[in-house]
DNA sequence: ATTCACGTTTACGTAAACGTCAATCAGCGC
DNA sequence: GCGCTGATTGACGTTTACGTAAACGTGAAT
């Protein structure tokens, strides 16, 4: 009998391993009230479901929202119990969350629009360099799409 | 021969106005690098092209980008001239950036995901509680999709 | 018994991105 | 001339999201 296999609760070094974090944050989280292990005396045990509201967690981090925005969000999953007042309340801020997310996902295309024709107007000058070598540049900078 | 219309230049809280940011801000910008307004006097000038940097600030900012993330960006617009080396290096930057941008692209589809079963949830609730008051809850709040 | 790898709390430090004054100036409307 | 509006430059304050160091606990290995 010794330990299993793919763990079933880890570390709070494991878990920051996992996800490219460091303890320091991970208690940060915690006490953001993002967070909130199980303890075998002092230490933190964190479980499955503790994984998955950190991976909820770096998500968010990723697309840049602040940490209590993110617990509001997470908070969300749990609140699908809760008096009317309180579920109405929910789909007003889902509502809200989505329009946010459907502007950054706008955004997000048209930068990789420009990034597409940064990269065409990059790799156009360095063939011409290649073609004939000290050719001042012909390309005008066109000034970017406006959207 | 009065006011021109639709305005080529603008001032500081026009400008603010216009992208919901207060004149503090755009200076700050400006410190950092990310604007440089013509000036009359003291007085900061906005030119369209001033203008549509701001635009990409804002949309840098409501990606979550940093500010000197933005300025690099901003500065790739501008720099597809130059040597062989500087050229290539932006290439590389513009993969990065992609990169990045690709994987808050699939975390939005995620969030837009998620977003919707959690709706999904509250108005089944809601409904339930319109029909027979009084119910108490029955939906399993299933843990997040582990995506 | 001691060392060592990890983990804990407490506390202070810090970088980023502004907010918030205060003092000052410049044009204009009367 | 005088007041009002809008702009400018400092300078200091604030919030967020951690980093960093200090001082201590703890179980396993030597």
């Amino acid at each position: 009998m010794t330990a299993p296999e793919s763990s079933d609760t880890f570390s709070i070094s494991e878990l920051g391993k996992e996800f490219g974090i460091t303890a320091r944050a991970m208690r940060f989280y915690e006490d953001k009230g993002l967070l909130c292990p199980a303890r075998n005396g002092q230490r933190r045990i964190y479980s499955r479901a503790d994984r998955t509201r950190l991976k909820l967690v770096m998500r968010g981090r990723r697309l840049g929202w602040p940490l209590d925005e993110i617990r509001a969000v997470i908070d969300m999953y749990d609140t699908s119990e809760g008096e009317l007042k309180q579920l109405e309340y929910t789909c007003e801020k889902i509502s809200e969350r989505r329009e946010r997310l459907l502007q950054q996902q706008r955004d997000i295309e048209s930068s990789l629009r420009d990034m597409q024709e940064i990269e065409q107007r990059c790799r156009n000058r360095i063939e011409q360099m290649n073609i004939k070598p000290n050719t001042p540049a012909s390309s005008k900078p066109e000034p970017a799409r406006d959207e």
